[in-house]
DNA sequence: AATTTAACCAACCGCCGAGCG
DNA sequence: GCGCTCGGCGGTTGGTTAAAT
């Protein structure tokens, strides 16, 4: 009846490994190749339990194990290959040859995880989210540019988040709901309504406006991934067009699930383009140095759409990108004019 | 120089499906 | 068919190191 346990734990070692146990695991494996993990670590004269035995082979100890940082292109298969495979890291994992599936993980959750979610992008479904969207950093910087000498200590008041939350929720309103906006300033110059009274009705507004592109997400498609449905938002909206820069954005993501509409495996242009302004850490064209290199305006859906290939050779070489590179390309010459809405806030800055 | 905070990553934990007896 | 282990997987933890204060 079953087998016999797989190991008593009891007085067996855990925590790192030391070389020499090292060694005996690779000279036992080289010498009779790995065989049953049950038994392994009792022939091999290891105080370890077959689990631990495997896990350290197989993502450290092996061969075949490629160490060091990742390359340019390593990250890009990964984003690609995670929007399509979610959390499989093994399935990933077999399609870079000499990474393995913890390495990956850790890789992803270290260091694209967050660059995805400064940029806006949700790391889950891949889709823009604008709650996401580090608006401190990107208002600050922002300041930096109109006014240098304030870029040391920017005025703490417009840092707050709530404060950058209303003020998109009312750049959105502007264009999205004209009347709902002119209510808004009333309740701006209301005496009776507290800044604080006036944050959360702003939130709840900009809770409105992010639980409709949710919704444009579900209702689309059960495997269709979220920037596909973000192509289906109106070409005008509101927020977007306030900025600039989020604009471009906008329709760079528009022109991408454009490009995805009719090849939803990921392998179009749009999927290349999308994956590789998610490497560049630019969100779209959000920090971009160099706009006309990646910039595609919904008005001409005709345009090339740059794919990751002539993206990477125009603008961020891959191989000799390292990681300070890649985020101060991120970050770089943000400029964008603060929309006229936003001059409200100054009433309670 | 000392302390705190953040980043990194190896290793562990717990769950699950496949397969054995 | 049932009970059990093995091997694999994804999530999480905790120790170490580096950077910031």
């Amino acid at each position: 009846m079953g087998r016999t346990p797989c190991c008593d734990k009891n007085g067996l070692k855990k925590g790192p490994w030391t070389t020499e146990e090292d060694h005996k695991l690779t000279s036992y494996i080289q010498l009779h190749g790995p065989g049953n993990w049950r038994t392994l670590p009792k022939n091999a004269g290891l105080q370890r339990c077959g689990k631990s035995c495997r896990l350290r082979w197989t993502n450290y100890l092996r061969p075949d194990i490629k160490r060091g940082r990742f390359a340019f292109e390593e990250e890009e298969t990964i984003i690609q290959l995670h929007s399509i495979l979610g959390n499989k890291w093994s399935a990933i994992a077999a399609r870079l040859p000499g990474r393995t599936d913890n390495e990956i993980k850790n890789y992803w959750n270290t260091h694209i995880r967050k660059r995805l979610l400064r940029n806006g992008i949700d790391p889950v479904t891949h889709a823009p989210r604008l709650d996401l969207l580090d608006l401190s950093a990107i208002l600050g910087n922002a300041l930096c540019h109109v006014n240098p000498a304030a870029s040391s200590q920017p005025p703490p008041s417009l840092l707050n988040p709530d404060l950058l939350r209303v003020a998109a929720a009312l750049a959105s309103l502007q264009q999205e709901n004209p009347e709902l906006y002119h209510q808004q300033q009333q309740n701006l110059t209301d005496s009776q309504t507290t800044p604080s009274q006036l944050i959360q009705q702003q939130q709840a507004d900009l809770e409105r406006f992010l639980e409709l592109n949710n919704n444009n997400d579900n209702n689309s498609g059960s495997q269709v991934s979220g920037k596909d449905n973000f192509a289906s938002l109106p070409n005008d909206f509101g927020f977007w067009n306030t900025i600039p820069e989020l604009s471009e954005n906008c329709r760079s993501f528009q022109s991408c699930g454009a490009g995805l509409s009719g090849n939803n495996n990921g392998n179009g242009n749009g999927a290349d383009w999308y994956q590789s302004s998610l490497i560049s850490g630019g969100g779209g064209n959000i920090g971009n140095a160099d706009s006309s290199v990646i910039s595609t305006p919904l008005s001409s859906p005709a345009q090339v759409t740059p794919t990751s290939s002539n993206f990477v050779n125009g603008s961020l070489s891959a191989s000799t990108t390292t990681e300070d590179e890649r985020e101060s390309y991120c970050s770089s010459l943000l400029k964008f004019e603060i929309p006229e809405s936003l001059e409200l806030l100054d009433d309670f800055m």
